[in-house]
RNA sequence: GCCUCCAUCGUCUAGGGGCCUAGGACAUAGCCCUCUCACGGCUAAGACAGGGGUUCAAAUCCCCUUGGAGGUACCA
């Protein structure tokens, strides 16, 4: 029997990084096995959804590199694989539990559920639900349904005990004595949520059943379900959920504003990812450049891989101490023995690290494309950038670009003037004597040939040995005439992108700097 | 309230009775490298929630307490 596992998203207009942790993992298990990984749009609470807030979410599984073998845009045997459309599947399986009594109309109100529920409660008891109406026999209950519509009860067994073998959780008892007559149907004949997916996931023939540990409770109700259509349930592995960092709590959508600090904020508008007439308020507003949402780490240019990377470690480990895997590693060697049963915090730092290791290795024309877009936006180059150039300045910044939105940190500079930072200019340019030796340095720079690094580092060596200057102060007032500021690439790596009459501008531009 | 699950450094984790005076990684601090920053190297600090058992031996097994999470819907 060939694996299937599945994620069941719904359209809400964006991916959510603990979502994409539990897609991932179904992914990987179905990859490890040969099996497929299906994707299917839960896309039934019609208030919540929007039919365009698919398409962000499909293209960031395509950007993570997740795909699937069978769901939108593809199709496959199953279909439809939209829960909307799968509206009279729910109600065909209804009836045919309402006829093998395993499930009956109930005609009982609100009203009369309600009074029963304060009963308990003041007898300090708990409210389980079984409708009246569940003595009928299957026949009756046909009939009665088919004359006066109700919502559909699934009959509950007294006295057992649901066991569920969970792969991460291990064995799970739970006594139907303690679990409603769920309603599987709603008087408007729509489904409810813990019947639609198990129909579907028979259906599709899901083997694996891999989710958030939140629907560990939903699990019994749906066993039962399995059980009343006579279908053996699937296997279940239920991940921990991911919390929000350096919190127990989970990182949720409705907290996701929370994540929207000072600091995010201002990267988000360095980076110009937003309308810089936007106020903080409508940052915080938006939903989808959030560091709780995927589209956010693709807006500041993380390497997908490294994304995957990190979010296949949380949670689950190779051994006890491989942290950077290639993701055939990851798929070879994923299995639930090594998912945690407690959550885990998502860590943006560590994830930030995670991602400069791959852009350590990433090739240069993978960095180029990364960094293009992100200077784009900035304004710093146009429509048909100078890859050439470009090439050059990122191999100039090296292992400083962890992502890509650090070329604005380290290398603006090369695609505009110098923005002068008045505390590099007081500390390094304007040191004392400084002015003077760079004046001179810059005769020595005009007859420097040819203008290449070790030429410059030997010319400045060998200046600043005659002057008996210190070679790092002179070297300082160089970067921060030449740049503007005190960090970046190596100077004479910078000198040698700007080239020879460039430099000299630059410096020339300096010495009109007011001192301070 | 009731039901279910969880509990090792700030964080991610290793650990499934003796290899543990608890290992690795991120973050933090210091030193080294160095023209700055980043990288790299070295070092430091930092955890078995508490209490009972079981055992010759417990981070590891059992129980209780505490803390946390999720559920308890005609939400998903």
């Amino acid at each position: 029997m060939t694996v299937r596992t599945r994620f069941a998203p719904s359209p809400t207009g964006y991916l959510h990084i603990g979502g994409v942790r539990t897609a991932l993992f179904n992914w990987l298990y179905a990859k490890k096995h040969g099996g497929q990984f299906i994707l299917r749009i839960d896309d039934t609470d019609a208030e919540r959804n929007r039919p365009e807030a698919l398409q962000p979410i499909l293209d960031g599984f395509q950007w993570l590199g997740i795909t699937w073998d069978e769901g939108p845009g593809i199709g496959g045997p199953h279909g439809p694989y939209f829960q909307a459309e799968r509206g009279n599947l729910y109600r065909d399986a209804a009836m045919k539990l309402l006829e093998s009594g395993h499930a009956y109309p109930c005609y009982m109100t609100k009203d009369e559920i309600d009074v029963l529920r304060k009963q308990a409660e003041s007898a300090k008891q708990s409210y389980v639900h079984r409708g009246k109406d569940r003595t009928l026999s299957p026949v009756d209950a046909v009939r009665l349904f088919k004359e006066k519509p109700a919502s559909i009860r699934l009959k509950v067994p007294e006295n057992r005990t649901v066991v569920i073998d969970d792969q991460i959780s291990g064995k799970v008892e739970v006594q139907t004595n303690t679990i409603n007559d769920p309603v599987i149907l709603r008087s408007d004949g729509s489904a409810l949520y813990n019947f639609a997916t198990v129909v579907d996931d028979i259906a599709l023939k899901i083997t694996h059943i891999i989710r958030a540990k939140e629907h560990l409770s939903n699990t019994p109700p749906q066993v039962l379900i399995y059980e009343a259509m006579g279908v053996p349930p699937p296997v279940f592995a239920h991940v921990p959920v991911v919390n929000a960092p350096n919190s127990n709590k989970k990182l949720s959508k409705r907290d996701a504003h929370k994540f929207v600090t000072p600091e995010v904020i201002a990267l988000l508008r360095a980076v110009h990812a937003v309308p810089a007439d936007w106020t903080d308020e409508q940052i915080k507003k938006n939903e989808t450049l959030n560091p709780v949402m995927v589209e956010f780490y693709r807006v500041m240019g993380y390497l997908p891989e490294g994304l995957i990377n990190y979010l296949g470690r949380l949670g689950w480990s190779l051994d006890d101490k491989t942290e950077i895997m290639p993701l055939e590693t990851m798929i070879a060697n994923f299995g639930f023995d090594r998912v945690n049963q407690s959550p885990a915090s998502f860590d943006p730092q560590k994830l930030l690290w995670v991602a400069g290791e791959y852009a350590k290795s990433a090739p240069l024309e993978r960095k180029i494309d990364g960094v293009i877009p992100i200077l784009q936006r900035a304004g710093l180059v146009g429509a048909t950038p100078d890859r050439d150039r470009i090439a050059k300045v990122v191999t100039a910044c090296g292992d400083r670009l962890k992502i890509f939105a650090d070329v604005l940190n380290y290398a603006a500079f090369f695609f505009r003037d110098p923005q002068y930072d008045p505390k590099a200019v007081k500390q390094r340019l304007h040191k004392d004597g400084m002015p003077e030796a760079l004046r001179e340095f810059a005769e020595v720079l005009k007859s420097t040939e040819p203008f290449d690094v070790p030429t410059l580092e030997a010319k400045l060596h060998a200046f600043s040995e005659a002057k008996q200057i210190k070679g790092g102060d002179l070297n300082h007032a160089l970067r921060v005439a030449s740049t503007g500021v005190m960090v970046g690439p190596g100077v004479f790596e910078c000198l040698v992108i700007f080239g020879k009459k460039e430099t000299l501008r630059r410096i020339e531009a300096a010495f009109t700097l007011p001192h301070a």
